[in-house]
DNA sequence: AAGCAGCGCAACCGCCATTGA
DNA sequence: TTCAATGGCGGTTGCGCTGCT
């Protein structure tokens, strides 16, 4: 069974916006606020797809998009975050005031993935391109009582025992409000969370979060200067 | 001036997550 | 618990602009 269209296609303009249905857009959503995507087109008398005036609002009417060139500072955020989200363009544009998701994949995509290959740098991994791939072990993540079924099943394969089996490793990623205090929790090793330090590597970091960057300036927020992420103040949408 | 290629960006598409009945 | 409706996101496309030959 297809999944059913987000709107009535028959009906509806495609395309490049007018001034007109810009102004119908911005004049509605300024009198009704942001409401039922759905519904807005045929209220606001506009023969759009819901989907369609929401992308327009976001991406090019709302009123406190910055718009413009990206400065210096922003294209090195950009990468700072995009080393530690990935292609999650919307939380770095969480971070970015002023800047959409979508302007910033195009930005992205159009001028910072070349830059850092002309600094000889993997846009995607973030590492130098002519570095040596590094050395890594996979681990397999299979319960315990499965592990005999598994030794089993790799001799039966042809399968070399270079591979590490670890049973029942939870390394679940804790996202958290940013602490206020140094952690006194030990690290529950055995158990679910685990909060590692960056910048130290430790579980039971001594560093100084609160207060160590303000006086610096520029931007601290994904306290990359003390090394700490805080996973949960990314998620500011 | 015309033709072409490359680039930048707005918009679309399809999928996934969330919500509510 | 299920399922449809809706919102939101990331990938992709297509068109207009610009620079080069």
């Amino acid at each position: 069974m297809g999944r059913s269209p987000c709107c009535e296609k028959a009906h509806t303009n495609k395309g490049a916006w007018t001034k007109e249905e810009d102004d119908r857009l911005i004049a509605y959503i300024r009198a009704h606020g942001e409401g039922c995507w759905r519904s807005l087109p045929k209220a606001a008398g506009l023969l759009r797809c819901g989907k369609s005036c929401r992308l327009r609002w976001i991406n090019y009417l709302r009123p406190d998009l910055k718009r413009g060139n990206f400065s210096e500072e922003e294209d090195e955020l950009i990468i700072k975050f995009h080393s530690l989200l990935g292609n999650k363009w919307s939380l770095i544009a969480g971070r970015l005031p002023g800047r959409t998701d979508n302007e910033i994949k195009n930005y992205w995509n159009t001028h910072i993935r070349r830059k850092l290959l002309s600094r000889g740098i993997d846009p995607t991994t973030h590492r130098p391109i002519n570095e040596p791939a590094q050395e890594t072990t996979t681990i397999s993540f299979v319960a315990a009582n499965t592990v005999k079924e598994e030794e089993e099943h790799k001799i039966t394969a042809g399968i070399s025992n270079k591979e590490e089996i670890i049973p029942d490793l939870n390394l679940e990623l804790r996202i958290s409000p940013p602490c206020q205090q140094p952690q006194t929790e030990p690290l529950k090793t055995g158990g679910r969370i685990c909060t590692v330090c960056f910048a130290c590597r430790e579980n039971q970091c001594s560093c100084v979060i609160n207060g160590s960057s303000s006086s610096n300036g520029g931007y601290d927020l994904l306290r990359l200067k003390a090394g700490v992420s805080e996973y949960r103040s990314l998620e500011m949408k």
